[in-house]
DNA sequence: GATGAATGAGAATTCATTCAT
DNA sequence: CATGAATGAATTCTCATTCAT
């Protein structure tokens, strides 16, 4: 009786055991995605790959989704670290630019890593809007960038921070995943970095500000407004 | 006891009936993504909406997926139209912002026309990597974009066009899907229009040199160069 | 949305439940074969009178046809058990005509155990030209009959032994297959029988030669040649 | 509604046009099973090689298999004709080896002609049990079969003529529609009539008393027996 | 008579999920 | 806990046959 979908929350893993099984079949879709394509990644061959039996998935996972639904929590905590990193104190003196870069170039790994997987949490995504998750992420991300922001005084030209974060991620995202697929002619990696880099800047940063800052010796006092957003 | 797959090419509809009946696997097609979801596209449930017999579908396409690529097809001769309209003789005149808002106000009236649609095309572009379909489309556009970029000297910032072309089709698809399909609260349609518009504005054009143009009352000859693309 | 096909390699039954399956859907298919005729035999059909579902016989079958390749390499075996023990040491001392008799007795106790089956597989043969298959059959009893012709001395007529292995076998196949299918007037059980083994004495055995040696107690020494075939 | 089976005969073509027609179909049909194999031979198919419309096909065939049918009439028909030419006035004299061996090669030259047909009759006969048909053929070869041996005084060896004719009709058409359909190696075009002509020789004749006779000056009175077969 | 669009029952095959061992 | 054989609903696709034009 396949595809009925139930709810019952499986066991969390306690034991050392079920938690590199959980990892041995998580490696196992990814790999199968990576090397078979989303066709091929029934749970009779990711069980198979991860050499388990089926049924020992339906121990850890309450239904097939639920594994890419773990894997993209996996994925969205490694780029959060990325993130995290990023905009950590020690790169509080960077560029702007040299932190989107950061950014960008980070991301860029991730999706080199795994474009196969990717490419199916893409499409899960748009099969399934889970608006819940993506949002949580979201929330996240912007949380940090916004903290990054007020302690850097970078100057934002954007008013709207919440559609600018949207915007900007579903740009990189999308610009990154298609690249990746369709590999078109002309654009390579560091093509596609730099020309995200630079729609990131100019979309985002208020460069006439920030050079009259940095002229200035940051006179201005970046936390004097939670966030220093404007446009103009 | 069929068994055996033979790709015969399907009959194109030579009778008026057939076209009609085309139109309406089409329009079906469309009104059940659109009411029921992707998951509720079987080619029965194509069928009975449409009015016909299973069979019938198969006169026409030759298997389940060429009536999305038909269905594609259809959307990108729509995107094409809108593109020549906006991009027409008659819009010479008028300032890149404005046409740029133009462009992406068709775009997101072909989006919010059948978001369901859009979403099952996205969703078949990452599954079968149909590079071809989606490259003649884009070439055209660009051809489009390049001859009334030359014919306006609207001085565009970027030295790759072709990448850019690239990047600022995935962005602007990619933003106005996901928000038609998470509609995220804070994003209205016309703040998105707003932020795309703004963000194609700074990553294609050249707006120092634009302005610079227009105060010389278009002193510069814009089809000196074959493509007046440049970064500063 | 099932569509794409793999022809993965089924599963070896690991289990004695796996093997008794296998068997009940090979019973299965020949009973309806039997009973309902070659129309029957769907998998469905076959799954339901087996008592298992379609799945299960896709877990040992990787489609429709592989069910009768099983089935015709199961004849084949039986056959060539047959031939084994009709050649066997045991009866080197039996005249060739006896030999001929038992051989085509067996085959048809053979062909009137399953009569539908057979006419099956001489259908698949002629529909799908597995030469392959058959190929290997007719070389192991060839291999067979080389071998018995040696030790007996046995004088054969033929020159050309592959080529008289080839129309002999033919000749007892159709004859055999047809006169149960179309079961004419006045052609009995042991009329065939005696038809065919005459056929095969006359076509295959230089009986003058046989009986001089006969005379001769064997004086000949059989095995100085490889075969002792010759016209004339 | 595929497949149901009505027995409305359909018009004879009393018209030029209609007779024309017909064959037009019939020659698609062996154009198509000769060309593309048995799973090609659809009615659409068919209709689109001779240049008609399917509609067209079922104003004379009142079902798809009714073309087979006329087409294994005139092949039947054409094997009659080539035995009433072989075992013609003009071959009295011929020595029955000779006679066999016309026969033999004229059928050959029939399967040759177009071994896709062939196969596919075979396929038919075994499909739907259509005994009649056959048996009518049969019987009038066999009418045809005695007269020429009352006629020549041939000794025949087999006491059961109908047996006699089914086995070796069986044989023959196995061998035949087997080697053109698997052209095993070894056994060239020559080879095989050699072989088939060798079999019926030494199957049907009575070359002992035939020698005798004939060193007689054909003393014997070939007609004072009905049909002049014995063994021995 | 001819046409060919429409029909729809029926066949093969897949794969998430369960559960007895 | 793990196993993997069994399940069966659901899906795609075929093709002989009909009948309105």
């Amino acid at each position: 009786m396949p595809r009925r979908k139930r709810s019952s929350p499986r066991k969390q893993p306690q034991q050392a055991r079920g938690k590199s099984t959980v990892r041995a079949i998580l490696d196992a879709t990814v790999q199968v995605l990576e090397r078979e394509g989303p066709g091929a990644a029934t749970t009779t061959r990711i069980a198979e790959v991860a050499g388990v039996s089926v049924g020992t998935i339906y121990q850890y996972f309450s239904h097939r989704d639920a594994i890419l639904d773990a894997l993209q929590e996996r994925e969205f905590e490694r780029a959060l670290a990325l993130m995290q990193n990023v905009l950590s104190v020690g790169n509080l003196s960077k560029s702007p630019r040299e932190t989107i870069t950061a950014a960008v170039q980070g991301l860029r790994e991730l999706y080199v890593a795994s474009p196969g997987l990717h490419r199916v949490l893409a499409m899960e995504g748009l099969r399934s809007n889970k608006a819940d998750r993506l949002q949580s992420f979201d929330l996240r991300v912007i949380a940090l960038v916004r903290h990054f922001l007020a302690a850097t005084g970078t100057p934002i030209r954007r008013k709207n921070i919440d559609a600018a974060a949207f915007v900007a991620f579903q740009c990189v995202r999308a610009t990154m995943l298609a690249s990746l697929l369709e590999s078109p002619a002309g654009l390579e990696d560091e093509t596609l970095v730099d020309e995200l880099v630079d729609l990131l800047m100019r979309y985002l940063v208020d460069e006439k500000r920030l050079e009259a800052e940095k002229a200035n010796g940051h006179a201005k006092k970046p936390a004097s407004r939670k966030v220093s957003a404007s446009v103009e």
